[in-house]
DNA sequence: CAAAAACTGAACTGATCGGTTTACAATCAG
DNA sequence: CTGATTGTAAACCGATCAGTTCAGTTTTTG
């Protein structure tokens, strides 16, 4: 039998959650009602009740579940044998296009904006994205190629800085609305620019 | 007669602009009643009526307003006659104070939440808040001053780069609810950091 | 002081919200 | 087929919300 998750509870659970995401995602909690949540995933607000005792519980359910999937983009990052300077290029540019995506920018959203009402979510969220993200960054950073390469005394420090560096202009115009889905070309040109930053900060004396 | 500002419509404008500013800038715009705000302002809901024609128009004048304020704060920033590094770590010691202190995170945090709702809003905060904090900053890189110092050759590039080394690890996990206000300690080390990374990427060759 | 302007408090409207209930239909397991 | 599980649609509840109204009080002004 194969049928052991989906089945688990009801055939039309990954349809709740995945309306409620679509909802708050670009609604926010207080912005979105359950009636319009239910009606978005196809089905009936009683039906919606029985797999979550109220809309808070959708809402954590919801984003404990981006948080994994933010946690499980981050595993390929694991194939960086090429030359430094390019693994360091290839993690900003994967970052980089994450944070600028219509869905990294939508957690983080809703994430920023809802820290206070549900303190669990905001530490939730820290955690599984950026800090294990800065986590795996610095252990790459720690290895003895790179060390070969650059002079970096507090790895987590650095990988710190990298991320810092990720997060530039550019981000900030689109959480703000300023501007929409950025270029393929003005995103490989800020990784250039975090790689040659970072290498000129850490460049061997 | 040095009342021409304070009766311009009424006695009350300032008391609920600021009862507004508290409670929007605490419970974002869908969290925050006008019920609320009138009671935190000390006023009755029709005199916030006769003010303000609805909710939003409210939250519209709150948050030009407080635009306005970021603006004005960063015109304290001219007096850089002194050593570039010095200048340097000045300019990145007071602008992580602001970007940390509650009015700073509360300010961001509302505006981040309510950018899809109101599009102008977005583009107001940018424009005078870190659109205009990195022209000032740029405006200061391009000085002869620094000219003789560092190797500069896109000075808004380079203020990007500034501005971004100040929204580090610190600022997220206030965003998030994560930490609590920082330490003048942290702060002053995190500038250390900025100013170290900066002059590295931008040193002469 | 007197008239006008500003303000109050409380009641009220109509809409929406989160959440429940009910009476019934579809699906599925044995 | 049968009976239990799962789902539906719509009405419904109490609460809350934005916004209005109004009769009466306070403050300003001339």
């Amino acid at each position: 039998m194969n049928m052991q998750a989906q089945t688990r509870k009801g055939r039309k659970f990954d349809q709740v959650i995945n309306g409620a995401r679509n909802i708050f995602l670009s609604q926010g909690f207080e912005g979105a009602s359950v009636d319009v949540i239910a009606r978005q995933a196809g089905v009936s607000k009683a039906t919606l009740y029985s797999y979550f005792p109220d809309k808070q519980a959708l809402f954590m359910a919801v984003l404990n579940q981006e948080c994994d999937l933010q946690r499980r983009a981050q595993m390929d990052i694991e194939f960086l044998q090429r030359d430094v300077r390019d693994a360091l290029h290839h993690l900003a540019y994967s970052m980089l296009e994450f944070l600028m995506s219509d869905e990294g920018v939508s957690i983080f959203r809703v994430c920023v904006a809802e820290a206070q009402r549900f303190p669990e979510l905001g530490r939730a969220f820290y955690e599984t994205g950026p800090s294990t993200a800065m986590s795996h960054v610095a252990g790459y950073l720690s290895t003895p190629k790179v060390g070969n390469m650059l002079d970096i005394d507090d790895p987590m420090k650095a990988a710190d800085l990298f991320m810092k560096l990720c997060r530039g202009d550019l981000m900030l115009r689109r959480l703000l609305c300023v501007s929409s889905e950025a270029t393929h070309e003005e995103v490989s040109e800020a990784a250039d620019e975090v790689v040659a930053t970072f290498m000129a900060r850490y460049r061997k004396a």
